[in-house]
Parts: structure tokens; sequence; C-alpha cells
RNA sequence: GGGAGCGUGCCGGAAUUGGUAGACGGACUCGACUCAAAAUCGAGCGCCUUCGGGCAUGUGGGUUCAAGUCCCACCGCUCCCA
């Protein structure tokens, strides 16, 4: 096998991936009772066609996880597959008349096969799509579970509509500029009768398991509990008073965290969409504020909340009681309270709330402290609200209880009162999951005029998306428009009715895909209670930040909700979750004109210029992308340099959760390092060094150690060889247990093969061996295809052996000797007064008292002490001693 | 405005969690091999230096025998929330 004699990954990559998907080497072996599952998944991705490199660092990452579990006896289960549902298929059928799903599976297809030229070790048997019968239809079950559990309803809403995409969205899908996250456009506002999840039933367990997700990133659970913004307070009641003083029969509600300020409340503000603002209006002012309503709907969300912005609004010339102190207090309207968010309208506290004292000042409204700091005395609030709790003053009875107490005993009084009760809001909506489009999973129920909503039978799922379909992109849904489709016979009553034309958001379909995995072929249910709680929760999860709450939150919710249906075991589904960052390509763009060049334009990389006008160019890295001409094609670096290359330089160029700068010079570092690895283990195997029979195994090193502990000795090239083995495997060990670092764990790969070109020859076959084979070990989950042909080269097994048990990646990972640790002499650091003046080689074993002679009596001592004893000793064994004068 | 994170050679990045700062790699320089180049191999590579050493982990303080690491203030960048 060594008439290949230079390292061309081209020549063997495809050959190992061939022979190991035909002896199903990375199949998911069944669960028997003792073994230790394993469960490494990625976030599967969107068959676009074409894979970039944020896939690729996404699923080498996940790949190398799974291959040292495998090495390390877990039984592993690695899937893949695609959220396929989505919009660029439905607008390629618009556009070029192509068939969706036609398109899609083309798509897979050909990301299959790019895939499979990274040398993944996926179980493609358990692959899943979302886009398929046999998928869908679970996805429809599971949405008729939340329907029969209460979970799914419909509601007149006002939605966000994307006029681009012709759809409603969720609120997590548009951003905070209020942009839609797909299509970039300015979401409008339509009202709608629309399908939602309700996540805010679950929305305290959202939360309150986010503490037990130790291993995921903190910004992420950080993230998601800004999302789910609970706020705990109270509804307090105004009740309106008419210009009599007479109370009009109308409250108006207020939703406050700050119950304890209500003495301090001298104004009530409503949103201006308020239901109440134009009956309470008054004849006087009923023309400046339909002027204002009408200044704030031109304005957004963001417009109307920013705390930059001056708050502005208009009295709207009712009174309101306050419930508390009895005073009577005007009525406004102002920009900065939402209609959708509480109830629609706030109390002015302008003395505690930093707005209200804004708004206050500008309207001069009176500002009425209720609040003293605790130990202080109240102090002007000149230049602010005081917003931090205190002890109550001014408010009757309860003065004198610290904010806590108070917030409670207010509430109390309230409610025994009849002017309000505790109250917990969220930030965190309905999920809408209602699509106006036709590619996607169609919601399975159907309208009937006697019966109401009425769930499609089981036994008729799924419920299939119509193949022959006009696409126009006008006029709404295809669905809508395909009468044929849609008329059908009621289930229950038999007269005609209306199949539901929304498909689902697909966030729904990628809700659960990780509980498919489990069972994938499962055709009675969507898996079975047994699989799912097997091989869940998912033990690694590798994705991208931008999921960090929509996908993620959403499978959170999922995952809750079939466990209260009984269908799964588990709170949680995703154990630990590495989010890992962008990769980014260097980026050239004009500052003068503002546009990007590609880096085939440039001439002189060392001085980048605008190939037209002559420009220095800036430079920089940016995320890759086709617009700024800074992409970097994986089949082109697979292609030039072989997956395992690729696969390494990745791992290597910067920590896994890190951004990480693609460079050319790198990649080509990373290939000369293979080289070298090739090298060096075709030299050894001319030479005659062989791992058949577990040459260099632990047994037979064992052996041999035991045979010259006899009477000979390990020679100096013997003892660096293995402590540089068995350092390598201690430092990445460690480097792939907890907190991934796979960029050191490939710098130790690189140490050892540093120490193994100086030492090899120098040491017995026997130690010699034991350095190859673990090299080879310790390189597999990183360079899958060069570690099995160097294990073939080296005759670790025979080119015909069965790969299930001779393959490198059969083997074990290797444990680390403590004993070729062991030095007998360490470096000692001598410090005076904590610089580092010098060294002395002392016995590895020498104690405290010795270190500190060894010290005393050295040279450096003698020429930095001068004569003089120290005043202090530390000692600080197998570091440093450090001497103080 | 609030919260989180980050700031280390020319560059990407290491640093056993308070103990020799700059591992490993890239770029660069010199040398060997070569007719030459590439490849390969070897050496050098934080700054200053009177060659004793001095100064260095964004800035300024502090704690400590000892600080990239801990504390305080500030500056800058990134992300999230407003």
């Amino acid at each position: 096998m060594s008439e290949i004699k230079r390292y061309q990954p081209q020549a063997i990559e495809g050959r190992w991936q061939q022979r190991w998907q035909a002896e199903g080497l990375h199949g998911t072996s069944e669960l028997a009772a003792g073994d230790e599952a394993f469960y490494a998944l990625s976030m599967f991705p969107y068959p676009s066609g074409n894979l970039h490199m944020g896939h690729v660092r996404n699923y080498v990452i996940t790949d190398v996880v799974a291959r040292v579990q495998r090495l390390r006896g877990r039984k592993v289960l690695h899937p893949m597959g695609w959220d396929a549902f989505g919009l660029p298929a439905e607008n390629a059928a618009i556009e070029r008349g192509v068939d969706p799903a036609a398109w899609t599976d083309q798509n897979i297809a050909s990301m299959r096969e790019q895939l499979n030229q990274l040398g993944l070790s996926i179980d493609w048997d358990r692959e899943v799509a979302t886009c398929h019968g046999d998928y869908y239809r679970w996805t429809q079950w599971l949405f008729l579970q939340f329907l029969e559990a209460g979970l799914a309803y419909q509601k007149d809403a006002t939605v966000n509509w994307d006029p681009v995409d012709q759809t409603v969205l969720a609120n997590e899908q548009v951003d905070s500029e209020g942009r839609s996250w797909r299509s970039g456009a300015l979401v409008e506002k339509r009202k709608l009768r629309q399908w939602f999840l309700k996540i805010t039933a679950y929305a305290d367990q959202l939360l309150d398991d986010l503490p037990k997700l130790e291993g995921w990133p903190e910004r992420v659970r950080t993230m998601q509990a800004n999302w789910i913004g609970r706020s705990t307070g109270a509804e307090l009641e105004f009740a309106v008073v008419d210009g009599s003083g007479q109370a009009s029969g109308e409250r108006i509600t207020v939703f406050t965290t700050r119950p304890d300020t209500i003495f301090g409340a001298s104004y009530v503000v409503l949103a201006p969409e308020h239901p109440l603002v134009a009956q309470l209006t008054t004849a006087a002012q009923a023309q400046q504020v339909e002027a204002f309503c009408e200044l704030v709907s031109r304005q957004s969300e963001q417009e109307r909340t920013a705390d930059d912005k001056p708050k502005r609004g208009v009295p709207i010339g009712a009174q309101v009681r306050n419930p508390a102190s009895g005073e009577l207090i005007p009525l406004w309207i102002a920009d900065y309270v939402l209609a959708d968010y509480g109830t629609g309208a706030v109390m002015g506290v302008p003395a505690h709330d930093q707005r209200d004292w804004e708004f206050a000042r500008q309207y001069a409204l009176p500002v009425r402290q209720v609040i003293r700091p605790e130990g202080e005395a109240a102090q002007a609030l000149e230049s602010g609200a005081w917003t931090e709790p205190g002890v109550l003053i001014d408010s009757g009875r309860f003065d004198g209880l610290p904010s806590g107490e108070a917030k409670a005993a207010i509430t109390a009084a309230a409610e025994q009162e009849g002017w309000g009760r505790a109250r917990i809001t969220y930030r965190l909506r309905d999920w809408l999951i209602s699509r106006q489009r036709y590619w996607g999973c169609p919601i399975p129920v159907i309208h009937c005029d006697s019966c109401g909503v009425v769930p499609v039978p089981v036994d008729q799922l799924p419920v299939e998306l119509p193949r022959d379909v006009a696409f126009t992109g006008k006029g709404g849904s295809p669905l809508a428009q395909l009468e044929s489709w849609w008329r059908v016979d009621c289930p229950c009553c038999g007269k005609p009715a209306r199949r539901e034309t929304d498909t689902m958001d697909t966030f729904m379909c990628s809700s659960w895909y990780f509980l498919r995995y489990s069972d994938p072929h499962n055709t009675d249910l969507p898996f079975s209670r047994e699989a799912v709680d097997s091989w869940l929760p998912v033990d690694q999860y590798v994705g991208g930040i931008e999921h960090a709450i929509l996908h993620l939150l959403y499978s959170r919710f999922f995952t809750k909700v079939l466990r209260d249906r009984g269908l799964l075991g588990f709170d949680e589904p995703f154990q630990r979750l590495l989010t890992q960052g962008m990769v980014q390509g260097i980026t050239y763009k004009n500052p003068n004109s503002g546009k990007y060049i590609a880096p085939a334009d440039i001439a002189d990389a060392a001085d980048p210029r605008d190939p037209i006008s002559g420009d220095a160019l800036d430079t920089f890295y940016e995320k890759m992308s086709k617009s700024k001409y800074n992409g970097v094609d994986p089949a082109v670096v697979i292609d030039r340099y072989g997956a395992d290359t690729a696969r390494m330089f990745i791992l290597f160029k910067a920590p896994p959760e890190k951004d990480l700068e693609w460079d050319d010079a790198d990649v080509e570092g990373q290939f000369r390092f293979l080289q070298r690895l090739w090298r060096l283990v075709d030299t050894a195997a001319d030479q005659g060094l062989s791992l058949k029979d577990g040459a260099g195994g632990p047994a037979a090193v064992a052996l041999a150690l035991e045979d010259i502990g006899a009477g000979g000795e390990l020679s100096s090239d013997e003892l660096e060889l293995r402590r540089a083995v068995h350092t390598a495997i201690a430092a990445i060990s460690d480097d792939l247990e907890g907190d991934y670092q796979f960029n050191t764990a490939v710098s130790e790969l690189m140490k050892l093969s540093n120490a193994m070109a100086s030492h090899l020859q120098g040491s017995r076959p026997t130690f010699a061996c034991e350095a190859l084979r673990t090299l080879l070990i310790l390189l597999a989950p990183f360079a899958p295809h060069l570690a099995e042909e160097l294990w073939l080269k080296l005759g670790g097994r025979a080119a015909t052996d069965p790969l299930a048990s001779s393959s490198i990646h059969a083997q074990r990972w290797p444990s680390a000797d403590a004993a070729a640790l062991v030095r007998s002499t360490v470096p000692l650091v001598i410090q005076i007064k904590g610089k580092v003046r010098g060294s002395l080689e002392v016995p590895a074993d020498a104690d405290k008292a010795t270190l500190e002679q060894l010290a005393l009596a050295s040279d450096i001592a003698a020429k930095w002490l001068e004569g003089k004893a120290p005043s202090r000793v530390i000692v600080v064994p197998g570091k440093l001693v450090n001497l103080v004068p």
C-alpha cells in the first residue's frame, strides 16, 4: 500500500468515504442495557443547494464531538436532515416555474453530496426532510395535539405583515427596527384571523428552567430571559370622574411593577389607541386629541419608545381618582404608552420613574415623592427620578414600609378594597404560526359552518400539499385559490366545508426534528416514548447564535408540551449548546465609493487598490456573503487541499465560539502539517515499523516496560518521546471535555508530531510504535481520512479486514500513563522580589526545605542578594522559589 | 440608557484559573540543499539596551512575596435589551 508516496488527499478521501458508507461504519447501534448513549446534533440546514463555510464549520465541530465519543466507547447518534419548507422554493416556482418539491429534492441531493465530501460520520439512514409527507404528517399530528390541549387557537389580531414575502410573521421574526428577519422589508400592521400557539402558558417554565441549562452559553440564556420578559406587579384601577366630581362608572386599569409608588401617581396615561380614548375625551380637547392620535399613528414602535426621544402627549380633559390617595388627577394620552403592552395604560409617577419624570417636567405635572432612600432623607429630584427601592413616605398608612413589603401590602389592600390585584405580565406573546404561503406544512383542520373548526381525523393525515398549483405570486396563497383542494366535506357532519388554507411557520417543523431522529421510520407515531427517552436529551447541540431565541425557545416549548402530553419524559431538549462563531472572509471596500471589490480583481494584496479608480481600499474581515465578494467555496478548498485540511484549518484557526477569519496562507500551512504527518509515517513504514498485531498498543508497551524494568532503562529519546505522547493524550483529552478547545487540541497534535520527528529515530520499535499508534488515534476525529489511510499504511490492520472492528475509527481512545509524565529533575524558577532571575534543575521530589536551600545556595541568589539573608522566602513546589530581600 | 462579553507580538491565537507571558501556527528575515525556483530542512523573530539589564498583556490606581488573571476608575470595540 505504500505506492502512493506523496500525500494526495484527492486520491484517498473519496475512497474511504465510499467504503465507510458501504460498510455502514456510521450507522447508529441499537442501545442495549449498560450502553452509554451520546447524541451529537447539528442544527439542520435549509437546503438552498449550496453548502457554505458556515455549514462546514458547524458540521465539522459536531463530527469531531461524535467521533471522539465513539472512540470513547459510547453509542453515538449523529444524524442529519433538512429544514426543507420555506420561501426560496416557492419563489423559485414563481420566478422560474419549477416545482418546489422537485427543486427542494434536487437541492437536498446536491447538498448531501457536498456534505459527504467532508467526511462526516453521519447516519444517513435517519435522514429527515420536513417537506416529505412521512415527516409533515407528524408535524400535523403534533399540531392536533396542541389543538386538543387547548394550546392552538385562532384569533383576530393585529399582525406583522411582510409586504415582500406576502405573509404574516411572528413577533420573534421581526427585528427591533420593524423589519422582517427574512426579506428585510418594513413590516406592516394588518388585522387578520390567525392561528396561534399558546407559548405564554409556558412562559414561567421556560424562564424558570433556564438556570438548569448549565451547558448553555450564559448570553443565550440571558437573551431568552429578556425575551420572555416577566414582570411581577399589579393591575390597579382608577375610576373616571366626570365634570361634577362624580364617578362616571368607567375605570382605567393600569399595569405597574411599582404598586408601592401609587401615592405618587399624579396623572394617568392611556395609549392613543386605547378603546376608551374617544369616549372620555372632552369636547374642548377633541381636536387636539384627534390630531395627536393621527401624528402617533405614523410613528413606529421604535420611534415611540426610544429613551432619547422626547415624550409627547396631550390631556384628554377627563380626570380619574387615585384609588389610594383619593386625589383627582388628569388623564392624558402619550406616545410612549403602547396599546398592546400591559393594559395599554400606565399611572404616571414622575418621582420614581424616569420616563414619567421627563414627561412631567415637560408638561409641568406635579412630582410627588413617596419613596425615600433607606437611611436618608428625601432629596430634591432635580436631575431625574429616584427609581431604586426605598422607604415609603406621604403614603398614608403605608408610611415607613420598605418598598418590597409595601408592594405586597398595597396590592393586598387593593384586592380587598376592589381596586386592583396582583398580576404578572410577560413581554412574550403567543406564537403566530399561520403563513399565507404554499410551501409549508398545511394546518390540518377543516372549517364547517355547522361544526366549527374540525380537526382532520388522524387516519387521514397527512393533509398533503396539492401538486397541480399555479404559482403567480399574486392574490395571496396558492392554496386559497385552488378550490378543488380546499372544498371538502366536513368529517363530522358531512356537509360542504372548507379546508384551512394557511400553512405553518417553518419553525414548527424544526421544533421537533431532533425528536424524530430517535425513531425516524416509525409509521404509528412521530416517535416512540422508548426511543426518544433513550437517546434524548441531546448531549451536544451545535449551531449558530442567530437561533438564540427563535428556534431554541420554540423547541424548548414543544418539549415541555409533549412532556405534559406524556409523549416524552424530559424537561429540556438540549443539554449542552455550542454556538459557533461566523466564518469571515477577507473583504475589500472602496472607502470613497462604498463599493466592495472582489479579491480576484486586486493586483497586489499588500497594497489593495480599486482596479478602476486606483483608490486605496479598506481591508477587513466580515461574514462571507455574495454581495461582498468575500465568500470562499468549500468545494474549491476541498478540491485543492482535501477535506482533512479544511477540517483541521477550521478547528485550529479559532476557538469554536469565536468568529473565524478565513486565510488562504493558514490553509496552506495546515496542508503542510498534514503532509509532514504523511512523511513521518511513510518514513517509519519504510524503516519497517508496523502496528500489526497490536504493536505499540497498551499491552505491548506495558510488557516492554516490565522487561526493561528488570535491568535496563529508557534512552533519553525514549523518555522524551513517551513524555510527549502522554502529554498529548492528557492535553487533548482535556481539550475535548468540558469546554471544547479544538484549536489547542490541534496544536497539541503539532507538538506531538514535532517531538516524534526528533525522537522517533532514537527509540526502540515498541516506543516508536506507541507514539505512531497514539498519534493516529488522536488525529482520527480531526482528519478522519488521513488517519485511516496511515493506519492502513502502518499495518494497523489488513486492507481486507472489515471496518467495523479494524478501522481506526473503531479503536479506543488512549489513556495517559502518569508514569511517563514523571521527570527526575524539574526546572525551578528563582525569583528575587517577584522578578524572575533564572532557574535551576532540581530533583522533582525535593521538599520545600530542600528547595529553599537549593535556591539560597544558587549563583542567582548570591548575585542578587549580595550576601544578605532574605527577609522572606516563598516556596511553591514544582514551580518557583521567591526570595524577598 | 441598562445588561453581557472582550481588549495579549506584524497577524490568528496560548497561558495548568494568582506562580517563567507570548505555546502552536501564519507572515517575515537569514542559512543549507538547488544551475535556478518551488518544496524541504535548520536558525531567528515583543520593544529598548551602555549587553549589566530595563520596559512590556487598552489607560490610571489598588491588593499581593508574586497580577494578563483579583478589586476600583476610565478609554475603546462587539453583542443583546430598551
